[in-house]
DNA sequence: GAACGCCTAAGACGCCGTGACTGAGGAGTC
DNA sequence: GACTCCTCAGTCACGGCGTCTTAGGCGTTC
């Protein structure tokens, strides 16, 4: 029962926070606060909050910082593609011995496709 | 009434524990023991932890436990693909607004299918 | 029947991730 | 100088998890 290495993960808070940056790019404290809780009051102790939430996912490099200007600009340094992978591939390691495809033929009887994305996923299994 | 299933949270540990049910079927917590950790020695704490693992296993209703013998057999209460099911579910909720699509698509591009496995999600994408 | 081994059952402990919060001090504006 | 907004460095409480201790039941062996 040895203890598990720690891996780097997002917490589904931190993750609220990575919705704002992709969709509003670079973003300061202040700003990610007033489109993620708009009707709380400004106290010091959420605007903290965030600062923490903020200061930890730089050292998970999930964001950067530019310190250039006074209030800081956060922007995303992860792609949401890139975490869907990770978490896929944890999936996939944990459930399936390493492999995506058992996660594949499991998706392909689950997911409620158009016929376009039907067509899509032909031509997929075509080519390559 | 469709009942939900409850969000079942497995840690890796306790899916190791599965992992030899699965494969093992009715199992004493001895015997789960002596297949995780055969060269460990049967101190009282490890099994005292083991113990304890199978017991959170119960409350989370994913082993059941037969208390006619003495050494109480326990047995997987969910399946592999069950929990396969509820990750995907997972990661589509918090990264894709819930649909499973954009995830069978990312896999489509990166998991390494042989003919056979291409050919059966041909067939799964024109039935249905 | 005492000793020993294996079992159940219940509780306690430490670590750590996470979110919430405090306090000191710098920069800008009035 | 007072006020506001910011940074930065801590602290705190809670919960999950793996670990471990202790008490006691049952069965076998000497």
């Amino acid at each position: 029962m040895t203890r598990r290495r720690k891996k780097i993960d997002v917490s589904d808070t931190e993750l609220s926070i990575l919705e704002v940056l992709w969709k509003d790019g670079p973003t300061t404290i202040r700003q990610v606060m007033d489109r993620l809780y708009p009707k709380s009051k400004r106290t010091t102790a959420a605007y903290a909050t965030m600062q923490k939430l903020l200061d930890r996912l730089e050292t998970k490099n999930c964001v950067s910082r530019d310190r250039s200007l006074f209030a800081h600009r956060f922007r995303a340094r992860v792609k949401r593609s890139e975490l869907i992978d990770q978490r896929l591939k944890e999936v996939a390691d944990k459930l399936c011995e390493g492999s995506l495809t058992p996660l594949l033929i499991h998706l392909a009887g689950q997911a409620q496709l158009s016929e376009e994305e039907r067509e899509t996923l032909r031509k997929m299994m075509d080519d390559a």
